[in-house]
DNA sequence: TTCAATATACCTGAAAACCATTAGAAAAAA
DNA sequence: TTTTTTCTAATGGTTTTCAGGTATATTGAA
């Protein structure tokens, strides 16, 4: 059977790949790359008049953010199926991804085959995820259960400025509170997050990207 | 006046990239690409029977690390041109393949046009770094004669582990000296490091990578 | 071998951080 | 609207850090 076959728009700066994912589908009848875009706003204008079956839409674009792309995009076209597209997995980054609507998510190191099967799945609405992905998705999720004990905004915020390097009375000045209610702030914080210490409170901070 | 191309191998492990390269220079008649490998091991065994002009070298192999391929494939064959490849740009990995003799270096997202003549450069013996890395390399310069004030082992070592969340008697214990000696290590830091608080310290230690 | 750098150790006082608990006001959620 | 959470603040005490200086053994380089 004989379908049309699938079209496709890349966006991704990268001259090689976008090559490449040419090279790699220029192969196959049943996808049809439509044409390529190298930042975000080229390519929003484009679908202001056109549209596509498939974006393989790359995650650090020039302009524009992935995760901010995908909604943009979505906002426009409903119907675009998105594949998000990178080279290194960031578990937020995805999570954010994934929120906002991509149907699935490719490392750049997928096979030629992977890359088909991806696209025709997420065309027929299904999604699409690699093992890899799915792997980390698992990760975060169980992470984001257990780990992360939800800090309230103005603990976020102390612990930022803990994490600076600042005193209790400076950031005490610096939120126009008492220096008694930064030492609450803080003592709530390495509770929740049972640490028992200044030291391992910063390492936290810097790890879950605070800073 | 026509030469013989230049033989290019290609090393990365990523498929759209590989694709994208070949394509790239296919159009051009002054380079080959002879063959690619997705990993290092696969290369290094080629190099024992074969030669070519210019290596494309991606930095994040499955198995062996861009700096470490780049001693052992100029071990082999030291009169090889190799050409760093990578999406992001750390410095201390760029400068220490270039340490390790790369010839030049490219950013994925270079154009087909600086991909040639990045690589007609190093086979012409010149060095190619993109405008992107010069900054880099220059900034990183600029960093390293002015931040470091060089600590001393033993001070890295309290170092670690008083951003190890670790309090001045668990270090004087695990490092068998008196809990003032650790005291002073800590005061000594914090006077080379320009801080004036533990705080400051561990962010110091976190992102000079001393954890 | 001498000298400089490093690692070790100690003292002291002031400042800051840490611990436990309580509690009212404001904001968010139900 | 009521309930819960969050933010604020205080008391009072203990522990740790910070900053000043001093001093000795060890090590490595000139």
């Amino acid at each position: 059977m004989q379908h049309k076959p699938i079209t496709i728009l890349i966006v991704d700066d990268h001259p090689m790949v976008v090559e490449g994912l040419k090279t790699l589908l220029s192969d196959n009848p049943a996808v049809a790359v439509r044409t390529h875009f190298t930042n975000g706003n080229d390519t929003l204008e484009f679908l202001e008049k056109e549209i596509v079956d498939v974006i393989l839409l790359d995650v650090n674009l020039p302009d524009i953010s992935g995760v901010e792309m995908v909604k943009l995009i979505l906002d426009k076209r409903a119907t675009i199926k998105i594949l998000g597209l990178s080279t290194y997995s960031e578990p937020s980054i995805i999570n954010q991804m994934i929120k906002n609507g991509v149907k699935g998510y490719l490392l750049k190191n997928a096979t030629s085959d992977e890359l088909v099967s991806a696209i025709s799945k997420v065309h027929n609405g299904e999604f699409y995820f690699g093992s890899e992905i799915q792997k980390i998705l698992a990760d975060s999720v169980a992470q984001e259960s257990k780990d992360v004990p939800k800090l309230t905004r103005r603990e976020t915020h102390v612990l930022r400025l803990i994490a600076d390097g600042k005193t209790t009375n400076t950031i005490a000045e610096e939120l126009f509170i008492s220096p008694l209610t930064v030492e609450t702030h803080r003592r709530n914080l390495m509770q929740k997050l049972e640490v028992s210490n200044a030291a391992s409170l910063i390492k936290f901070a810097i790890e879950k990207k605070f800073i």
